[in-house]
Formats: C-alpha cells, sequence, structure tokens
DNA sequence: GGCAACGATGTGACCGTGCACACGGGCCAG
DNA sequence: CTGGCCCGTGTGCACGGTCACATCGTTGCC
C-alpha cells in the first residue's frame, strides 16, 4: 500500500498528482511564481517535504540551459592565497544559489591549461574565474575564444577588463620604500617567475620606487615562490654580501631566504632586513616574525564572484577592479648596522 | 549562406543531419559503440569537429541519471593538507572522466556543514568526498541518511568502512619515540582541537608510546591549529620549564612555539626540541628546519578517487585504507642539554 | 538452401523541467 | 451590458541526449 516502490525520485509530476495540480503549477512553487494561490502553494510545499523532493538540477538546466555553475581554473591551489580566493569564491556563488567546479592545472604545461579549460568548458559553465595569473595561461585564453564570461584574479595589466586584482605595483613599492626609510640603500629583490604576472608587477614595483629615490638597484633574481628556492638564493647572494635589504615577492621564499641567512651565522633584521609578500597566517611567527604586505583574497574572491554574477544577471554592477595592499611591519626589518 | 544562425549550439541532431546518418548513429559514436562503420564514424567525428559540436552534459546527465560529478565537502582548505587533497580528488577525478563540485564549510558551526551536504547532495552528485575530520561533521553526516556512496579522509576509528587516512596514531607514536629516543623524558604534548579525529588520534599516539616506555605524561593542552595558539601556548608552558621538549600535533603550532621559546631567549633544539606534523612545505625552512611527521596527501586524495569510482562502477576495487606515515628528522630535534 | 546470428543503422519514446500559450472566471471601465 | 484584462491554472511541446527495439543485409553453419 505504501509507495515506497522508489524506482526513481519523485518528480514533479508526482508531486502534482499529489496534489491534484498540474505539474506546471509546481513548478510555478519552485520558482516562486507570484500567481498561485497562497493555500495552493502551501499543499504543495507540504507534499514536496512528504516526498523528499528534490527538484533535478540537470533537467532545469537542459530546460533553461543555465548550469548554474561556475568553474575555478586555478593553477597552485595550495598556496595559501589562491586556496583562501578559492573558498571565498564559493562561498559567495553557494550563497547566490551556485555551484562551483574547479580545475587545477599546472601552469608550466600548456597541455594542461587547455585540458582544464576544456573540461570546465564541457561542463558548460556558465561563468570562469581564473587564478592562474600566469602570462602563458593567457595566452591559451585568448586562443580558446571563451564564449562565456570570465574574470581573472591577480593579473591587471594583461587583460584590464577582466581583471580583478590587488594592486601589486603599489604593495611592492610599500615594501620597497619601507627598506628605504628605514635607510637601506643597497636592496635586493628577489622576484617570483617571470612568466606570473603577479611577479612581474611587484618586480616593476620594486624598480619604479627604486627609481623615484634614485637609488641603483641590481638585476632582481628570478625565483620560483618556494621556500626552498629562497634558500638557495639566500646562500648563493650571502656569500659577496653587498646588500642590507632584501624584498621578497612572497613570504615562503622570504622564509627560506632567512635560513640561509642564519645558517651564515648572521642575524635578522640585524645584518639583513627582509620583507616578504602576502602575509600568510604562519608570517607572523617566522623568526623574527615577518614585515610584509598583507592581500585580502578573501575581498578579492568575494567580488570576483559579484562580478561574474552581475554580468549572467546583467545588472551591470560595477565593482572596484582594484584593492589596496598594507604593509605589516615585524620584527624582520630594521635600521641597517653601520 | 552560412550556417552560423547560431540560435544554439549544435546537438547531435544537427552533427546526424550533416552526416546523413540517424542521431542514434552519432550517439555512437560519442560512446564509442562497436558497432559502427570506421567510415561512417570518420565522417560524423569530422562534421563533430566542423560543427565545433560538444556534447551538453545536462542532457546526458538526464538521461542517464548520472551526474558524472563527484562533490568534496571540505572544511579548512586553506590548509596545505586539505589543498592538497582535493588537488590530488580533482586531478584523479577529472583523468576519469568526473568533474568536482566543492563547498567549504564552517565547521565550527553545525547549520553550515548541513548547508554544504545539503549544497553537493542537490546537484545530485554521486560520491561525496568529506575532509572535515571532525566528529561533529560526522554526526551530521550520519543524519542526513546519505544515499550516495562517500569516503572520508583522515578520519580512522570513527567510521572505518568510508575512512581513508594516513595513520595517525602511528605518526604520533614515531614521533613521540623520536624524541625519547633522544633522551627526552619530559615531553609535552601540543595537541589539535579535540573535535578533530586527527588531533584525537595523534594525542592517542603520543600517549600510546609514553605509556609504552614507562614514561609520565601531563595532560596534553588542546590547541587550535594555529601558530597564533602554539605561540600562545609557548609563553604559557615556559614560564615553569619543566620540559625539554614538545610535540605539537601540526607544523603550523610547532612554528608559534618555536617564536616563543626564541621570544624567551632561548635555543632550539639545545634548550627544547620540537617535533611537528604533516610536513608542509615550508616546514624544511623554518629555523631550524623542523623534524615532522611526512603525510603524502596527494596519494591519499588519488586513493579516495579510486575507493569511490570504484564503488560506483562497482568494480569492487579494493583499497588499502591506511597509508603510514614517514618520520622526517630535520634540526629542531636534537638530545637534551643536562 | 534455409535459418539463425550478427553487424550497422534507424525509429520513437523517455528522462524531469520550463516555456509559450490557452482557458475560464471575476473585476472594472466605458 | 459588454469587452478587455488579470489571476490562477492547465496543455503540450521543447531541451539534447540515451535506451529498447525494429529493420535490413550479410555471413556462417548444418
Amino acid at each position: 500500500m505504501s509507495d515506497v516502490g522508489r524506482g526513481r525520485p519523485p518528480s514533479i509530476r508526482d508531486v502534482a498528482r499529489l496534489a491534484g495540480v498540474s505539474h506546471q503549477t509546481v513548478s510555478r512553487v519552485l520558482n516562486d511564481h507570484p500567481s498561485v494561490r497562497p493555500e495552493t502553494r502551501e499543499r504543495i510545499v507540504e507534499i514536496m517535504q512528504e516526498l523528499q523532493y528534490r527538484p533535478n538540477r540537470a533537467a532545469r538546466a537542459l530546460a533553461t540551459s543555465r548550469s548554474q555553475t561556475i568553474g575555478i581554473l586555478s593553477a597552485s591551489s595550495t598556496q595559501y592565497g589562491p586556496a583562501a580566493g578559492i573558498a571565498a569564491i564559493e562561498a559567495a556563488a553557494r550563497e547566490r544559489g551556485y555551484w562551483v567546479s574547479t580545475a587545477n592545472i599546472d601552469a608550466a604545461d600548456p597541455e594542461s591549461i587547455g585540458a582544464g579549460l576544456a573540461h570546465l568548458v564541457a561542463q558548460s559553465v556558465e561563468g570562469l574565474v581564473v587564478i592562474a595569473p600566469q602570462v602563458r595561461v593567457f595566452k591559451v585564453l585568448a586562443d580558446y575564444e571563451i564564449d562565456v564570461p570570465y574574470v581573472t584574479l591577480q593579473s591587471a595589466g594583461l587583460d584590464a577588463e577582466h581583471a580583478l586584482s590587488v594592486d601589486q605595483i603599489a604593495g611592492a613599492r610599500m615594501a620597497t620604500r619601507h627598506l628605504i626609510e628605514q635607510g637601506h640603500r643597497s636592496i635586493y629583490h628577489l622576484a617570483g617567475p617571470q612568466d606570473w604576472i603577479e611577479a612581474e608587477a611587484r618586480m616593476r614595483g620594486f624598480l619604479e620606487e627604486m627609481g623615484a629615490q634614485d637609488i641603483p638597484t641590481t638585476a632582481p633574481i628570478l625565483g620560483d615562490w618556494t621556500a626552498e628556492f629562497g634558500y638557495f638564493a639566500g646562500r648563493e647572494l650571502l656569500r659577496v654580501r653587498d646588500f642590507t635589504a632584501i624584498f621578497t615577492s612572497n613570504d615562503q621564499m622570504a622564509l627560506g631566504f632567512i635560513h640561509a641567512i642564519r645558517d651564515e651565522g648572521l642575524d635578522v633584521p640585524r645584518d639583513v632586513s627582509v620583507v616578504g609578500f602576502d602575509d600568510i597566517p604562519e608570517a607572523a611567527h617566522f623568526w623574527p616574525p615577518l614585515t610584509t604586505i598583507r592581500q585580502d583574497f578573501t575581498e578579492l574572491g568575494r567580488r570576483c564572484v559579484a562580478q561574474l554574477l552581475g554580468t549572467l544577471d546583467d545588472a551591470a554592477v560595477e565593482v572596484a577592479h582594484t584593492l589596496t595592499p598594507e604593509l605589516i611591519v615585524r620584527g624582520s626589518t630594521g635600521r641597517p648596522a653601520f
């Protein structure tokens, strides 16, 4: 007698039959259509609960040709910054009833980029967030002739229209200025990989600020973001030791660099001052605590969804494309010894 | 004359018409059905490329009632471990033609857990990976009567059938034994939050090993995984300083603890030896480099997908549920001073 | 040589939802 | 009084695939 036949989950037609209405009326209830009599609506809702009815997303997507999904194409998602951005994007998207699908890519491998992109496009995502701020990725993006709206994180300068980012140049200038203000004149810069837009911008900020203050610079060293590289770069540079401060393009490299400094029996900041970039949660507990540039990844992720879904609902939301970073002064910087 | 009418993307029927076959034959090509004449297949494939045909995922999902999607319910996805796991899961899933959809939750808030779960279920995921190794989450999971297969990461002991994990107890015992072998007898343990399964297991491992060697222990301190907490716990404990070594339940807390040790003007490992857990990429460049327990999150993620999709394709894959961690000895541990 | 089996293909229904349109009744304005 | 409009609801089809089954020609075996 019970209807636990459960060959398949209940559909709107099952609900309709039990409520004594047409499937269309049920559909109207689902979509909050105004012209349904309150008592009808109530009855339908009740039956839905009773049946544990859940709308079938695939069917809806098919009928409306909207997937209600946004895709995230991300490189290096184990890094704090991207991870925080992804989390924020997911939260903001969910709040608006969207799903989030991720594809992680190896940004060093062009094929991987294309595969990730194809994967997301095949899923017919409605929008795309690209957290892979590398020149190479943008080339692929351009070639691919994406036909969905997209937004990129941390790539100002390359694709201004679609970019949302923290002002990397400003951040780098803050970091550099801080060192100069402390009295340093011989400052190195340990940059990120050439291919990364952020790395390039930070390097530019460094050079701009040094230029503005008329201080000669040596060519930045190109790193790979890892603490490991910071360590080896430090070992190398300290053999000559003709500098009193270094600005590294992220916190991990700063950590490695400090490690190298200590290995040489030197002290931070007495012998060398160090400034990082990102303010990862651990930075406050490096030894010494790291002076760095804080970026609000969470806010960035939030705006990114606002912008994207704004485009989709053509609400023409104007979202500010640039956030300003903040200098966090801690123990790793001080006046140079004489 | 051109067919750039493009009201909507091409469907298999469009392809079929141009190829002079029925839509069913096109469908067969899509699904690699054997009985299609090679030349027919070739012609169809050609036309697909010409038309830039892409199968509509929603339609397929509707017809087959398989979404080809697995969901990840994750807490604290900005941590290295979970993030690495997610990336591995995504890669493994994609390789097998599955999509991955994520929901991040605030594990402290029961409502958030339910909402995340509901979100994924509403998407009709075919399988679920839960990376939120907290007792509370499991309660919700049990209440929810999930009707899709699921796997949980790092939660052995609570839900053995579904759990895939690195053997936390073994890892904690390794860490503890290492300290004991160095000659330490007064060892503290800074644990993770009580609610976390991993934290509990590591604590148990610590107590077991200490017990096995007949060394008296003091009650572990309950932390929150952050470097911040490690720092404050260190400040507190060092006021009495009746210990020569500490085993912290993760690397971040170790970092904070070391910070506190140095703030007191003490040295690691001369005055206090420190062992962490996880081996985050930065751990090798802490000062001193951190002795810790390495877990292979990537392998864990991979197996997790194997297990899940094994269930789905009922291939009855038997995946080993437990991985063994590895002790990485670095500079933060040594013999106690006398 | 006849019949079964199989290979290659086509036909039509079906999956669960939304949309365009139709329909009847009540209200209001001319 | 009557025509038009809005409200609440129903009808049928479309969305783009897959599935079960039908069809037809060829091959193989007794």
